[in-house]
DNA sequence: AGTCCACAGGAAGGGCAGGCGA
DNA sequence: TCGCCTGCCCTTCCTGTGGACT
């Protein structure tokens, strides 16, 4: 019996291969319409591309670059435009054969990588292929060995801090301090910092000693328009889709969807990429506007229930406790029950104890709470209940659908 | 006007793991 | 092996908050 099921669960699998393999697929070139691949011309930007090149070109004849700071908002080709530049910039200095520009791009945002202080620096040394332990040494040490690297290096260095307010959120604005420090002391070398943040008052946060330095010349990206972003979804769809696979109502409609949440480019791209895999799925020849709608609802859950498997235990348990006291109904729908977080609590620790696990504090509680809200997996905002407290009201902030998904994939970890 | 409640949230520091150099 | 350093997670202590109640 067990072979028998196994076979025909084997044969079923390579039927599902041969049947995808015979298949015309949709797609031409999906590598096209990921949003970090780099089209030979980038649309609707050559304003800030022009500013950047100008600020960065002095480097070509040896002089120093200014520091940037570079704002917009997320998916508005920021990181894209910046990197772009570097290319060309890199290109350009090919042909004056000198070999003294060093580009280096680093996301803050980057878990375990340039997250920290150290890390950002072990990060820097690494580019220099210096191998430094992921932790142990003291932070002078490691500054002292980046100035004789870059001391020795004799180069003009672009150092692009990618989502630099994360990193700034987590320790302050000393990195920056002695970064633009380093050039006094540094005689061939040369080192520029480009900062790209989504927060338009990121600057106002810093150190006036650190604002002076780092301000010296920005760029703002505005967000794209519905215009802007349909040219730029059909510059990618004619590279990614087969010409019968994609029709410009559609791209029409990822734009305008788009473009309501912020112009965000990015996203118009993820719907696009993921209508046509629903379309693909569903056997259909060609996207059609139903897709997008299904493809929205499919990346929301996606990333609800990504970031939520991620999530260390004991949030999970926050949040399963959260969930626990969203009632349902008498016909099973969820109810918007304003939860307190008192009674957050209260339940979280009798999960814990259910479980064995041990239950933290009140006030970590809190702040794991904040770090959910933060995730937009859960909503909340203070309350003053009069001489009842102060507290925060918390909601989860999922579709129904989601909201299942979400208490199937904890609870089975707390039961 | 003063008191009270139930927290929010900042600051400081403890404890642990992982790693380095002497 | 030991002392020191870092990141990370957590606790403890504290002040602040704002609207209902007295």
């Amino acid at each position: 019996m067990v072979g028998l099921v196994a076979k025909t669960s084997f044969s079923n699998i390579e039927n599902y291969f041969s049947q995808y393999l015979e298949k015309q697929s949709l797609f031409k070139n999906k590598n096209t319409l990921i949003s970090t691949f780099m089209p030979d011309r980038i649309l609707h930007r050559d304003e800030e591309i022009q500013q950047l090149s100008l600020i960065l070109a002095p480097a070509l004849k040896g002089f120093h670059t200014s520091n940037v700071f570079i704002y917009g908002k997320c998916g508005t080709g920021k990181t894209i435009c910046t990197k772009y530049v570097m290319k060309h910039l890199k290109e350009a200095e090919k042909k004056t054969n000198k070999n003294t520009i060093k580009t280096i791009y680093i996301n803050c945002k980057m878990k375990r990588v340039a997250d920290t202080e150290y890390r950002l620096l072990a990060q820097l040394l690494k580019e220099f292929n210096e191998n430094v332990p992921d932790t142990g040494l003291p932070t002078d040490v490691l500054y002292g060995r980046f100035f004789d690297v870059l001391h020795n290096s004799k180069n003009n260095i672009i150092l692009v801090l990618d989502e630099i307010d994360a990193l700034y959120t987590k320790i302050g604005d000393n990195f920056l301090y002695n970064l633009t420090r380093i050039n006094t002391d540094l005689k061939d070398s040369h080192i520029a910092i480009i900062g790209i943040t989504n927060d338009i008052s990121f600057k106002e946060k810093l150190d006036a000693r650190v604002r002076s330095s780092m301000s010296e010349e920005e760029i703002i990206f505005r967000p794209y328009d519905a215009v802007q972003l349909k040219d730029i979804l059909m510059q990618r769809a004619e590279k990614g889709f087969t010409s019968t696979a994609i029709s410009e109502e559609v791209v029409a409609k990822c734009a305008a969807l788009a473009a309501q949440e912020h112009g965000d480019a990015r996203r118009a791209l993820d719907l696009l990429v993921v209508a046509g895999e629903v379309a693909e799925r569903q056997g259909n020849t060609h996207i059609l506007p139903e897709h997008i709608e299904a493809a929205e609802q499919k990346i929301d859950m996606d990333r609800i229930l990504e970031t939520v498997r991620i999530q260390p235990k004991q949030s999970q348990a926050v949040l399963f406790s959260i969930i626990k006291q969203s009632k349902k109904d008498s016909s099973g729908k969820w109810v918007d029950g304003r939860l307190l977080t008192g009674n957050v609590f209260e339940e979280y620790a009798k999960i814990c104890r259910g479980c064995g696990m041990k239950v933290l504090t009140q006030r970590r509680v809190s702040d794991l709470i904040t770090e959910l809200d933060m995730l937009s997996i859960i909503s909340t905002h203070v309350v003053s209940k009069g001489r009842y407290g102060r507290t925060r009201e918390i909601t989860v902030s999922m579709d129904e659908n989601t909201l299942n998904s979400v208490e199937s994939l904890i609870a089975s970890r707390f039961c």
